[in-house]
DNA sequence: TTTATACCTATCTAATAGGTAGACATTATA
DNA sequence: TATAATGTCTACCTATTAGATAGGTATAAA
């Protein structure tokens, strides 16, 4: 379950590459149009930085930036940033593999060798959306869509 | 990410569908062989039970049993049942829809396209892989498996 | 009647999510 | 150069949840 950071972060990376060809985005702006808390919104940017997905300007007219296009950012990219791993286990995932200490034999563990394909299904998706992908989809959507 | 609950639920449902062809099995045996906390299993067990997917025997002699074949119980059922939806956010669930309250618009929002993408990646491996597959999968797998 | 088992209620602790406050640094522009 | 608009940093707070643990009660087979 993608926690709020999570959530917050891609869409503010949705907004920004939405709305931002070149002028930096104010935080403030974000966090207005998409109704979230600012200082939070603060935090999470800043570590979005830190890992060199947006890129920051300070003082009057500053704001953020994404630090490549749109295309070259993916879905997947922002949620192991701010969530950390896909795999639903440590013990599956493949970017952060880490063993189950409560588990005797590693390699023939039902429950990890289903992870694994569940952490390979959805690596599939979301390391192949980008954020321009994202946002096209959203506005190539039929209108009356059934939920 | 699966908590430690929905991985002990699954790792003991994966127990019981290997050496349960008729006798209950006692908590004990599985969570010493598991190495899963007995009282903590106590607690997984009587949820599963309360959802029907084990049946108990008290007494001497008891134990918990599948309810169904292994071959008729998803690992997807489990982990919904124990951790909840799979959608990485409500909004994009399809068991256990519900609309975020910071969405402005929720029939185009990015964020919640991809993550429907997501959900039925995941669900699509999960919901179609039964206890029974799970077992076969680790008990035919190639000793020396590269991680 | 004893023993092995499930079942129930209560409680505990540590971590995490989610958010807030306020001082400080930087820079465009008037 | 003053100032206003912005990002940056450190610290803190509160509620919830994960992940257990303890101890007793009910049930049923031998």
């Amino acid at each position: 379950m993608l926690t709020k950071k999570g959530k917050y972060g891609l869409k503010a990376m949705a907004h920004l590459a939405r709305f931002a060809p070149g002028r930096p985005v104010p935080v403030l702006e974000i966090a207005t149009t998409q109704n979230i808390p600012k200082k939070f919104l603060d935090a999470i940017l800043c570590e979005l930085r830190n890992c060199g997905y947006v890129v920051s300007k300070m003082g009057k007219g500053g704001g953020y930036t994404l630090a490549r296009p749109a295309d070259q950012i993916t879905v997947g990219d922002i949620v192991r940033a701010l969530d950390g791993p896909l795999a639903p286990l440590p013990c599956a995932s493949k970017t952060r593999y880490r063993p189950c200490d409560d588990c005797g034999n590693v390699e023939r563990c039902a429950v990890r060798l289903v992870m694994r394909d569940a952490q390979r299904a959805l690596s599939g998706v979301l390391d192949n959306c980008t954020l321009a992908r994202a946002c096209e989809l959203a506005e190539t959507i039929p209108l009356c869509y059934h939920i």
